[in-house]
DNA sequence: GCCTGATGATTACGGTGTAAACATGCCCCG
DNA sequence: CGGGGCATGTTTACACCGTAATCATCAGGC
């Protein structure tokens, strides 16, 4: 097993320590992160982590990436179903479960300048996941399709980490669904 | 004429003049706004801010409020349609077209806390607005379509800011449309 | 005339990100 | 085997931030 393990052990290498540790205090909000908790979360100097990260968006944007990772592994696990578009609601709705779950962790993975710095294919995983079954149920407006769920579902993550919905399930999946049907029922012209 | 002017007169209240200053560095990137350099912008020491806010998270939400008023300008001008899904289109392009516009400001908006400060009055006249025209268009699925319609708009706008979408207009229209579509198809039942 | 309140300025403190210089241990090569 | 480099951490220092506490000024009302 020369993979990463789940816990932190003291003795793991700074670089993966120092990644745990700032996942660790973002989880308690992201208020708590800074380099320097950051360094003595993990027993060491402010300036150590300096020695693996560039500067501090560098070890931010480490962070981001295991929560691609983690956010894919949801979407694959939400995915396991016969049904195209109950895996496609699965899917949406493990996306606005995993941002309540880990909010301040699902800030970082989308604030500006990420997109810029993470290697693309990593973070989109998730996104081709969604997008093929939209082009099973919709092969006509795949693109389109793809586009309206992730905005949509992205949208109501947001608006409920900012505490700008009333926390009603009921009503995401109303509107979840809502946009499953308009994937199912056939184009007409005009 | 008792309203607020549009420039920044120097001999304003300070109050006022403050949340000139604040908007206007927000407007040149949001790493440029602290309490200090609102303070130098307007010509006034570090502490003096604090006799007219609380604190830096009150100015902030001042600023916030303004942006929410011209948000619903925004939204009251492209609602000026006499068909009710091409207004409700418009609003959509309205809302992501703000959004590009000013992203620091809009981000600020929706920044966690902020929900729990503003009057919601305040930020809610565009909500309103749309509302009514999902209510028009879709009675039976009033809210699930509001939501999804503000869902989807919301999660394409924080998409565009962030990075995450390439600049393409005709994607955008065309998954607004889909939902669009959606919400003038007659519900069925299963 | 003086007191009071509002407004703003000064100073100070703990926090942040980060640059620069310094210490230390390990490995590799002569 | 000895010594030089290199990776890793530490210490120190700086500018900036938000903000608490204190002081200065000045206008109006008793």
């Amino acid at each position: 097993m020369p993979r990463t393990d789940a816990a932190i052990p003291p003795e793991a290498p700074l670089h993966d320590r120092l990644v745990d540790c700032a996942l660790a205090l973002l989880e308690r909000g992201e208020a708590e992160v800074s380099l320097r908790a950051v360094a003595r979360a993990a027993g060491v100097s402010a300036m150590a982590p300096y020695r693996h990260f560039h500067d501090k968006s560098a070890l931010m944007a480490a962070v981001a990436l295991r929560g691609f990772a983690m956010m894919e592994a949801n979407a694959r696990a939400a995915d396991e179903k016969d049904d195209a578009a109950a895996a496609l609601a699965a899917q949406g709705e493990a996306y606005i479960a995993f941002a309540r779950a880990h909010p301040a962790l699902f800030r970082l993975m989308f604030a500006d300048g990420a997109g810029m710095t993470l290697p693309p294919d990593q973070c989109k995983g998730g996104y081709a996941l969604m997008a093929r079954r939209v082009a099973h149920l919709a092969p006509d407006r795949a693109e389109a399709g793809a586009l309206a769920c992730w905005g949509l579902v992205h949208g109501l993550a947001t608006l409920a980490l900012d505490g700008r919905l009333p926390p009603d399930p009921a009503a995401e999946r109303a509107a979840l669904e809502l946009m499953a049907r308009a994937l199912t029922t056939r184009a007409r012209e005009r």
